[in-house]
DNA sequence: TCCGTTATTG
DNA sequence: CAATAACGGA
């Protein structure tokens, strides 16, 4: 038995207004944790992953594991019906061939109640690329938006490049080449925050290499460049890299970035759990723990991004700040059609982060209060 | 010869938008009282009804009857020439051929004229279905779009079900069923007004049967329940019902809820033409002569309507409240795709009225100042 | 109120 | 398959 009730309706129109032209039918994944989903776009090039976490409902109960299949289009129907503020509730019975849902007016007398027919669909084995990237950027996402868009007027594919320089956009079309490079807050960090929400230490990545692994410096100093860590040490720090840049080298493992398979440690880094302040004082948080344990793992997880938010709290529109982290020089190829429709779910959240590493599927990932939605995307074979 | 000033252009310009993709030709029927006109849809299973009262123009002369055969199509491309706030007069001689439309700019210099070419059209026959219902709502324009608007997502009819628990909206469709319930303003009223700007008396229709007719209880301490009666009382006396609920019975005529057919009487109700007092004080009036002279007979007059917009001073937005009238219970199915373009009316004025009664055409009446524009959509056969 | 997207018609 | 109109969202 689910029941879910969610404060406002609108997270999950959102959420499928993002996917549903990528997946026709899904399964939510309903368990104690949270509710997930999967699927590969109809073309198998790329793969979604949403996921809302058990606490970020207002009520949430489920007493088993169960799959609920629907057709992602008439869920979009269906919430269509429901206001954007509405308290909206889940709900399905053991076996239920229907999910139920009901939407309360905030104000009062309004009660909408759907019944949405479900479906087996078979749980396709998806294979949920590496975890760990060489590198990662986080970006306002309406300008991931419009970076995109822009790239797609001139072709069909843009070549993402991670380098000391920043983040380079690059398409090149019939009638026009064009790229947008990014330059990033403060220096280059090759890594900004372990997976469990425990401080990592950055290095910068100026002296990046043109090949992969090379140039991992570790001086924590850098760690200025983590969302967390400090926007106010980045303007003093800039370019404040040691000596230590072009040779650094960092374990494989240890050094790469990964993103949070967990949604819910957000809450902690966020809501600050640690209770010594509120976000903003996280920072001090970060400064005080510094030492990282480990160097690198980082994780895209929502509360890298929420962290920053809040964390961000200092000097301008941290909404605006690019951060770059890298460990080693990255270029991909990748089609901007699924990226502009990617791009979709910047309405969730103000900030997206990109995990790249060479040869492997791009991660986008949207971090939500209550979840996340995420993206993989195989690179195009001849990307530079 | 006709003369008619129009304060505002975008009276017009709206009722022709609305009716433009229900009526293809039709005849402006310009006489003392005003102008209406009516016509069937081309399919003939809706019928549309408009007036424009005599008194709702700046300026009115209309000599003898004129009949003006108008393309519908054709008047509304000349009227998107008229700007919201245009000053417009209609013109026509007698035995013309030609309707001339002039757009004063309201600050001045620039005035625009166009004349219409005018043609016969057989005055069909229409059977104005029967003017008294078994029960009457009233909610907010926008809300009944957005209700039928979402219900058309998911199948082609909507049972509408009148009940002592509220208004309920149903819809079945592939993918899902749903329904929308509207609790209704206070206890649910079995008649509010007199078509004549006569206090009725009301009962609640609590005890409500399955059956029509039955409980007609004339305490018109229920009465708070009407439009007029007020809101204030309405809180208060929340199921206030007598014991007589239950066991009430009402003549079949008296009883019945009906519009009004004449758009004038409304200004009566509506501004006080009693001289007793504004328009809240009527809400006094209607307690004073409470005793109905007989308890039935609703008409869905623009006065009902603006009188609730104004009487409905004390609580909160009348704008939202559903006022819910009942003698029976109904439930009637239509097709939702003529319901959705009739709601495009909405933009005229902030309440609807819907008029129902088991087996009959329903009635959706959206009364503005100077006139209304009311549809009847005869229910699907298959209702239950 | 204007722009963009979607659906319908030719 | 393209163009036009309508509807919905910003």
């Amino acid at each position: 038995m689910l029941e879910a009730k969610l404060a406002e309706a609108s997270v999950l129109k959102k959420l499928l207004d993002a996917i549903k032209e990528l997946v026709t039918d899904a399964n939510f994944e309903c368990s104690e944790e949270g509710i997930t989903l999967q699927a590969m776009d109809n073309s198998h090039v790329a793969l979604v992953a949403v996921k809302l976490v058990q606490n970020g409902f207002k009520k949430y109960r489920c007493d088993r594991p169960m799959p609920l299949g629907v057709n992602v289009g008439s869920l979009t129907k269906v919430l269509k019906c429901a206001k954007d503020d509405d308290i909206c509730t889940l709900r399905a019975a053991d076996e239920a061939d229907v999910l139920n849902l009901v939407y309360e007016a905030k104000n009062s007398d309004r009660i909408s109640s759907y019944d949405l027919k479900l479906m087996d669909i078979d749980a396709e084995t998806l294979g949920i690329p590496k975890t760990s990237y060489e590198a990662r950027i986080v970006l306002s996402s309406a300008e991931f938006t419009r970076i995109v868009r822009d790239l797609s007027l001139l072709g069909d594919s843009v070549r993402i490049e991670v380098s000391k320089e920043g983040v380079r956009f690059a398409s090149d079309g019939e009638a026009a080449n064009g790229n947008v490079l990014l330059k990033g807050r403060g220096p280059i960090g090759k890594v900004d925050r372990g997976p469990q929400g425990d401080d990592e230490d950055e290095e910068d990545g100026d002296g990046v290499k043109k090949e992969k692994k090379h140039e991992d410096d570790d001086d924590e100093d850098e760690a200025g460049e983590e969302e967390e860590g400090g926007k106010k040490k980045d303007k003093a720090k800039v370019k404040k890299e040691k000596s230590d840049d072009g040779d650094v080298e960092m374990d494989e493992d240890e050094d790469e970035i990964q993103p949070d398979e967990d949604g819910e440690e957000e809450k902690e880094d966020e809501e600050d759990e640690d209770g010594d302040g509120d976000g903003k004082k996280r920072k001090k948080k970060s400064k005080s723990s510094p030492k990282p344990a480990k160097k690198a793992k980082t994780v895209p997880s929502s509360k890298s991004k929420k962290g920053k938010a809040k964390a961000d709290d200092g000097d301008d529109d941290d909404d605006e700040a690019v951060i770059i982290q890298m460990n080693s020089h990255v270029s991909l190829t990748f089609s901007l059609k699924y990226l502009v429709n990617f791009s979709k779910s910047s309405n969730l959240v103000k900030r997206v982060e990109l995990y790249m590493s060479n040869d492997v599927p791009l991660l986008v990932s949207y971090d939500f209060g209550q979840g996340y939605i995420r993206y993989y995307l195989a690179p195009k074979i001849g990307d530079d």
